[in-house]
RNA sequence: CGGGAAGUGGCGCAGUGGUAGCGCACCCGCUUUGGGAGCGGGGGGUCGGGAGUUCAAGUCUCCCCUUCCCGACCA
């Protein structure tokens, strides 16, 4: 393609309305535009991303038997409310009449469409096992969307839909769909983890996210550098803490300081010049009437979810600025673990530590030290509770885990049979009995993958494809200028330009009337793998230069060998 | 939906009541050509929309719309 027939046009400068390098790069380097918060025009370059993205995922897909098909964007509200989300979306989507007044929506995502679908043309085990899948534009009206592509009110994305005779059978779908998840996401150069999900409401239901490794990311998860760990943050382990007696309790007291005005962990702990995982955070909540304090040391977070999980079946409720009106005794920043209206004491098991503790002191402005753990106040229920933090040990392999952000650019998970029921997609048994379908559903964002691939692929200059998913495999850069030499670069340029693409290779061909500064710097910030320089200069020595975009590494070419050199 | 910020040419911005500007981009001419060139000339704006105050509104007042950030929310 020339560029001087190509849509591109690169901005010299951030736009105003971008703060994340994928949303600002694919903006400034002519791959997107926006139309409206959340909306976007896909311009040549992105378009050809897109396609990319999207032919790696149908690949992937095809190769597990999975089969391609379309189904509406535009769907009757009346499906929605047959499975009862039409209520559950809410505002959530976006919903339109028609000139009868019939209630559509625009498809978040498609599990009623396909399972009416399939109600009507499956109805035999011998159908089943099927695994139908679309690429199609899905609309959501988030509250706030924001962070470009990544949390877009439209956006591309495939949705796959599997119809089984039980879960066993699933449990094979599920599966390979979780292995072509992988290998689609390893093929657009993604640093990712599954991440196993928590459970659902029912406990039956698996699921796992794929998470892209990225700071901007909107979900916190831990995982393992060293090993497959991986695990949302809510219900992620670390090895076991040293669950150490305290026999070496000192003859020290508890003795009662005066703490004016330092309800937080941090000021405590620098004014009394001790750090922070010697203070004892207490938490303070309510499980179903009682009165609950969760304790962590001070450097960590209660973990709410396994706080919940701990107390169960007994309700969680965290202390809101009500409870704590409520209970005086127990004054916000100054808790401490040995009040006696206290029923449920939950403690993580790093507080059964070899040393004592600093605790409120259940009285504002005071704290208390050389605390010990059963001596001076005692846990009722030992479990993991405290938040997991970078450096903590893998509960697999005991090297460092690290807590990030992550992307979520694709999920894998068993339905059951909520859709089937509700829609009546049933099948006959080998004895004649009718059953609704088991069924799965997967998911990749097209589009959010093409910004998470930008996330973790660019430097300060631009974009930096995998050659995987680059628009063009090469960008041609002709330094013709108006010398001596000028007709002779045009020429070579042209005919390189010719060459490479009769041997299949897309070329992205600078023939602009711009200088080699303007040149270079948008090839850099277009990003495409490798860029070939075609001057005066070079051909003089007979080469053409080659840059690798990503690594910056550079060489020359004989002229009469690119072809060959690149393939 | 709460809190904050902002809407002026394609993009980035200045403009505190008196003739709408600057940089980049774009068009023409000349010069220049290995890391975002120089000079000269030129085109392009209902100043987000509406109502109001005023002799006079981009600027002041009110209402609305849009966009961005933080939070809440998120198969």
């Amino acid at each position: 393609m020339r560029m001087t027939k190509f849509l591109v046009r690169t901005l010299r400068d951030d736009p105003a309305d971008a703060d994340v390098d994928s949303h600002r790069l694919l903006v400034r380097a002519g791959y997107i535009r926006k139309v409206a918060a959340g909306v976007y025009s896909w311009l040549p370059l992105g378009q050809r991303v897109l396609r990319k993205v999207e032919q790696i995922v149908r690949d992937e897909m095809d190769a597990t038997g999975a089969q391609e098909l379309t189904l509406p964007i535009a769907q009757p509200l009346e499906l929605w409310e047959k499975s009862g989300r039409d209520k559950t979306y809410g505002p959530l989507m976006f919903r339109l009449e028609d000139r009868k007044e019939t209630g559509f929506c625009l498809a978040p995502t498609a599990e009623e469409v396909i399972t009416s679908t399939v109600a009507n043309e499956l109805s035999s085990y011998r159908d089943l096992p099927m695994n139908l899948y679309q690429i199609n534009w899905k609309y959501r009206d988030e509250l706030r969307p924001r962070f470009g592509l990544l949390r877009a009110r439209e956006f591309l994305m495939k949705d796959a839909y599997s119809f089984h005779t039980d879960v066993e059978d699933l449990r094979v779908t599920y599966k390979e769909m979780y292995d072509a998840y992988h290998k689609i996401f390893t093929r657009c150069g993604l640093t990712f983890r599954p991440v196993e999900g928590e459970a659902g409401e029912i406990g039956g239901d698996i699921n796992h996210e794929f998470m892209a490794v990225a700071a901007v990311g909107e979900d916190d998860f831990v995982w393992c550098k060293s090993c497959d760990y991986a695990a949302n943050v809510e219900v992620a382990k670390r090895q076991p803490a040293q669950a150490m007696p305290s026999e070496n309790e000192s003859q020290q007291q508890p003795t009662r300081v005066h703490t004016p005005d330092m309800p937080g962990i941090a000021a405590v702990a620098q004014h009394l010049g001790e750090s922070e995982d010697v203070l004892l955070k207490s938490f303070a909540f309510d499980a179903d009437g009682e009165m609950g304090l969760a304790l962590v040391p001070g450097d960590r977070e209660v973990n709410e979810f396994a706080l919940a999980r701990a107390i169960a079946p007994k309700k969680l409720r965290v202390f809101d600025d009500n409870d704590f009106a409520a209970h005086p005794e127990l004054p916000k920043g100054y808790i401490g673990p040995h009040h006696p209206s206290v029923a449920v004491v939950v403690a993580d098991p790093s507080i059964r530590a070899d040393h004592p503790w600093v605790t409120g002191a259940n009285e504002v402005d005071h704290h208390i030290t050389d605390m010990w753990c059963d001596r001076d106040f005692t846990v009722g229920i030992w479990a993991d509770i405290a938040s997991i933090q970078s450096g903590d040990e893998c509960p697999q392999c005991g090297k460092a885990l690290s807590v990030d952000r992550g992307i979520e650019v694709g999920q894998v998970f068993e339905i059951g049979t909520k859709y089937s029921t509700a829609l009546g997609a049933t099948f006959v048994d080998a004895d004649g009995v009718s059953h609704p379908m088991v069924m799965g559903c997967y998911g990749v964002g097209i589009s959010r993958t093409v910004a998470a691939i930008t996330e973790e692929h660019h430097d300060d200059k631009g974009i930096a494809w995998p050659a995987s998913v680059a628009p063009f495999d090469v960008h041609l850069v002709a330094l013709a200028g108006k010398g001596a030499a000028a007709e002779e670069v045009r020429t070579a340029a042209d005919a390189l330009y010719r060459d490479l693409r009769a041997h299949g290779i897309d070329v992205l061909y600078d023939d602009r009337d711009a200088s080699p500064g303007v040149k270079f710097a948008d090839a850099d910030l277009i990003g495409i793998p490798v860029q070939l320089t075609v001057g005066a200069k070079g051909l003089a020595r007979g080469v053409v230069e080659r840059k690798l975009r990503a690594s910056g590494e550079r060489d020359d070419i004989a002229a009469d060998g690119v072809v060959a050199a690149i393939r």
